[in-house]
DNA sequence: TTTTAAGCGAGACGGTACGTCCGGTCTTTTA
DNA sequence: TAAAAGACCGGACGTACCGTCTCGCTTAAAA
């Protein structure tokens, strides 16, 4: 009653969780060019097809990988905006941080950017990986806006603050130095920023 | 005098400028993937050869077409902080445009940002590219962060504001919204931005 | 005593039928290559674990198509050598003829001997098929060894005709044109055939 | 004078000879099936790239690999029709021997036809190659048409021979055998072969 | 009536090869 | 020298298709 009866062979759930870790080792220790699909499915011990059954595209593979990479952002509010915004922001620097090193032999102390912008300009090249990109980066921003809304509520920031923008500035800043100017995303950058940010707007 | 006399056939200054231009028209209407150098040698009527003794490799030869849609950013200063930084950005905004609808079919109202990231991509592949994006994007920036700075000096913006993080914060919302959100960038949302910022800024 | 007594759901006849048919269509309109086991199970409304438990491979399954497409050649007699074997000859040109036009275009005049060949190679590949290939044939050409043999008892031929070469001969002659010189299997060449293979037999 | 003038590099002669060397031996040991492009590019040490630029299909490859295979046979007159006619058909036996061979273990006595089959096969796949394989056997078959000629202007055979059906006879029962009766093409059928064709031609 | 053996539908899976694409380099002839 | 032309190397991509496997379900004979 209810269920819909299987069909056929189920996917084999071993198979995924096998390839993503494949591709993720893969992404790490080579970056987003010289990364292979072909390796991949090789190094996972599982058949291409059934890899390009679950992702049509390289691109999609990675966004995947990409997505579980950043998943993993429990956030708690302390009640204080400063403090929440520094802790966060410094989460998001340090999942960046974690994809710069993608590709990059682990001495360097290159700021990379590169695996970032791939996944935004995959997210350009396909329709559903974009919408893939920004469902992910809206789950990861939707607490951030929720804690600033609360705190304009609390009257802890001005009425006419907007958090969106707000949130704009602190998180654009982030990917503007890490895409663009390529200097460091450091702790004490970001406690500039947020101060910079705070400052007309709490009350 | 002094010149180290030329020797055998001199290049061909038409060679570069058919070559960009062939470039050019096909990046606009082809974007980064799709983009092929046999094509663009083969558009420009120019063997594949004179392009590379050019441009060493495909991310070079965007990246100075990248830089030839940007460069003619013409500021001039009306002394009204918010009135030059709205403007400012607008006209940022509008280079971003031209980029956005590269290899997008002009009816789309897609809000592609591919282009960008593709540049920001090849930025962190080679590192002479990243250079000269940076350079690039540092000619852009200077004049803003000068009139930042003069503003302050002037007394219009508070003493410990701070020209560079304030900036970043500007130009970063917009390439958020363009790379990850993928919301418009729109005169309407450059001035609540401006206002964002000028907010606790203005003395 | 002996018989192992039906265990479990009986095959069903019906699946064979539509199997054969759709095989059968496709194999039409589509030639050897071209022809996809995946396809005619769906054709069929079957699944390709029923088709496979019949013929083991694409081979086996082609060459059971074939052979049903053959195997309606019904010969008499009238006791006359030259005339029966203008005959029968015709019937085989008249099939090599049906098998001939498989995958081709309705249109093309092209004498296309692809599915004869495919057969031919699937034989090699397969020792069973081969064999399978071989009885075939024998059936065929039984009647017509047959025929030859009697003729020359009666005297009509001369003793020292060996019935299995010369019919080696003008199957041969048939099957060479078809599938290497590509010129027209008509009733004229036929008639020319048996004349030319007659010539010294006759007594 | 005349000449086009070479344009561009031009191709390599010993990437052909490599190519086709190492297709053959693979052809030899493995057989048509089992067989594969990329392994002949990797064995001659070429890109694939320069392998398709020369032979646009494995099928084509495989019939320029056949054709050398085929193409030296050198045939002298010796006057006497029989004895020459069986030289010749000889000599026919043996090449398809040699390809008879390809693929199956040297020790297996089996008749096994697969290549000539799948050569056939590929001839009716693709048009270009079917006239390939229709002129490489017309040049070896020009010389026996010849021969057969002569012989009748000679008045060795009777006026109303038509060499082009005795000659489809002979080489028709040849392949006859090889590709559907399996059976053996040694030299004493060789002789029945030809006793019979000449036994009502011969003046 | 329950068990057991097998067939069936659906579809995932392993494996292999194909032919294509494209970036960048090399080898010619000609200017 | 540079330029034009085009072949070359190398490597990955995504596709196609074969034949096998794994489910859940159905059919019939056997216990």
């Amino acid at each position: 009653m209810g269920s819909a009866g299987q069909r056929g062979r189920p996917r084999s759930g071993e198979a995924d969780v096998r390839l993503l870790d494949a591709a993720l080792a893969l992404l790490l220790d080579r970056g987003y060019d010289r990364f292979s699909v072909d390796e991949v499915a090789a190094k996972a011990g599982v058949a291409k097809t059934t890899l390009y059954r679950r992702w049509p595209t390289k691109d999609h593979l990675i966004v995947a990988v990409v997505a579980r990479l950043q998943d993993s952002v429990p956030v708690e509010y302390s009640g204080d905006v400063r403090s929440d915004l520094t802790r966060y922001l410094g989460e998001i620097a340090a999942g960046l941080d974690r994809m710069r090193r993608a590709g990059r032999p682990a001495t360097s102390g290159e700021t990379s950017a590169g695996l970032v912008a791939e996944v935004a300009a995959a997210a350009a090249r396909h329709a559903d990986v974009g919408a893939a990109v920004q469902a992910m980066f809206h789950r990861r921003n939707a607490l951030v806006l929720a804690l600033l809304g609360q705190a304009r509520e609390r009257g802890e920031l001005h009425a006419d603050v907007e958090p969106e923008v707000v949130f704009d500035q602190l998180a654009g800043a982030l990917y503007y130095r890490l895409l663009i100017t390529g200097r460091p995303l450091d702790a004490a950058y970001i406690d500039r920023l947020v101060g910079s940010a705070l400052r007309g707007a709490s009350a």
